[in-house]
DNA sequence: GTGAAAGCGCTAACAT
DNA sequence: ATGTTAGCGCTTTCAC
């Protein structure tokens, strides 16, 4: 591959001049100027940004540490984070750890050793041990919060998303609804737990009057989580309203109480949380709590830039609304 | 950050030494080794990729440049292109271009400056434009083949999968199915569109009994198609089958039909082409034919590294069989 | 066994 | 306005 020796030899100059032509820095005679372009279009020149990176340091590249490159709600944001980054000369460099904590701990590793200029974590359950691994490069974690960290951080307000949504099964209902858990070592889990459970008080409920099933945050949790609460269901307490921590336990919930005989909405209605991409295809289609993705990934790319500038960051926790988006199963 | 010379200077060896006691290559006195992995460790040494790249050619980088990252078709198959890729050291950098040609191209274009030492492209209908810019870096191309061209490609077999799920129908329905199809430019539609025609043919049909409605491989493109298709009912000719090209048409002809007051499966069969993730939770779930994405994803990386490693590709054009998944829509 | 030195492609003083 | 040169962090001969 041509270098700018080839190109400085080719248009018989010296290569700090073909280094300031390529980059528009500094002064170079017009009729010069057009030699070089010439010489480097002929020798197809691309430009090698890992030795431009050595002398001034950034690689512009940013490392993405995903749990699961298969999960539309990370994916959505990511895209966001694309979109914003590459009109500024970033490159993603995204890596799947799969969930497993050392995977992650070594994809960490392997970003700095390529020098990315930042880091944006999806947080998992072994995020936190992770954080002193690469102090000294800007980070943001995202998702799912690690309580009790200077990190700067990004999420959706869990427990008011929880609360609006069922404070809307509760209008909608005869009954206090139940509630499909998510598994407790997610951080995310307790805030939407809290919010169902203040709002069922808030409506004038004792707490012995929630039913809460774990729902896991999957299709099969959901799926016998909603059958669990399906055979409890009595003629004292009847149910006609659940609220599922996240949507794809709320599809199993759809179909759980399909294979029971009731109908949703009809006998029993149904709110999920993320607005996942097939909340729109399923049948009922899924009323839920959307994340603002979008919005999460450019407030993500955001602060990790002002980090990268050298700023410093007025808010390390960011929380970003939910919103309820209305379907049909509810 | 700490380089080798900091280590040097701290041991109280030469640099020379450092690097062959870090890469464990050539001849280190067990003491000196000590000494060096013990200063590397206090100076929270990390060493830099592209230093070490600058002066023995490879970036341990692979670049993947995608039409759209929420799409889980494509990220199932770079979840498996990463999970393979991994464990060998490389790394990826993905981009989306959002279909945009003119993004392709730069986007290319940056993974070239950044030297990743091969390029996995997601086909879309401006690639063949394309290839000619990467000349000289190894690439494997995927998904929708581009025709008559000489680089590497992979996909799964379109025709038969096609083939198949309209035998299916065949043989579950009473008359010739309907055809949702997929957008002329993209190149997997047209095999797809001939498996149809020769099922139906091979089963003894008239071309004149096919019949045939555009999906454009979206959800509205499906659920019109559908729609279309449904009032064209006529007594002489009834429809209870439907080939979908892909499965978010399928899914979209889904909703039409339910909305016209039709049941599926029992009036009206569905088979669709990908299996996506929403295939299992749509109601009724879909029968589809599943594109085996890790598979492919696999096999990219393997004749990518092929190239790298500078060896002979045999097969130039691997196709890979489609499965039918059966489900309840069919 | 280990160190000195050259060089990978580029940018940024410093000269001219 | 342009050329020369010193690194950036690392690996790899080539000596000792």
């Amino acid at each position: 591959m041509a270098t700018i020796k080839d190109i400085a030899r080719r248009a018989g100059v010296g290569v700090a001049t073909v280094s300031r032509a390529l980059n528009r820095t500094g002064y170079v005679k017009p009729t010069t100027l057009k030699k070089i372009l010439v010489a480097a279009d002929e020798l197809g020149y691309v430009p090698n940004r890992q030795a431009r990176a050595m002398v001034n340091g950034a690689t512009m590249t940013l490392g993405i540490l995903i749990p699961d490159m298969d999960n539309s709600l990370f994916m959505r944001i990511v895209r966001g984070i694309n979109d914003a980054a590459y009109p500024l000369g970033y490159s993603l460099l995204v890596m799947d750890s799969r969930g497993n904590p050392e995977w992650e701990r070594q994809i960490l590793r392997t970003m700095l050793e390529l020098r990315a200029d930042g880091v944006i974590l999806f947080a998992t359950p072994g995020t936190p041990d992770l954080i002193p691994t690469i102090e000294g490069t800007p980070l943001v974690v995202l998702d799912r919060l690690i309580p009790g960290s200077s990190v700067p951080q990004i999420s959706v307000d869990h427990y008011w998303g929880a609360r609006q949504a069922v404070e809307l099964l509760l209008k909608e209902c005869r009954y206090p609804p139940a509630f499909l858990s998510g598994p407790s070592m997610v951080t995310s889990s307790t805030p939407r737990l809290q919010g169902y459970l203040d709002a069922l008080e808030h409506a004038g409920f004792s707490s012995r009057e929630s039913r809460i099933a774990p729902g896991n945050f999957t299709y099969e949790g959901g799926y016998h989580g909603m059958r669990s609460l399906l055979t409890a269901i009595s003629t004292s307490l009847p149910l006609d309203g659940v609220f599922a921590a996240n949507d794809l336990s709320a599809l199993g919930a759809l179909r759980a109480i399909r294979e029971s005989g009731y109908v949703c909405p009809d006998d029993i209605r149904v709110v999920g949380f993320d607005d996942i991409e097939a909340a729109r295809y399923v049948n009922p289609s899924l009323t839920t709590i959307r994340q603002p993705m979008d919005q999460i990934g450019q407030t993500a790319l955001r602060m990790l830039l002002a980090q990268i500038r050298g700023h410093e960051l007025k808010d390390r926790l960011v929380t970003l609304p939910g919103q309820l988006i209305r379907r049909e199963s509810c």
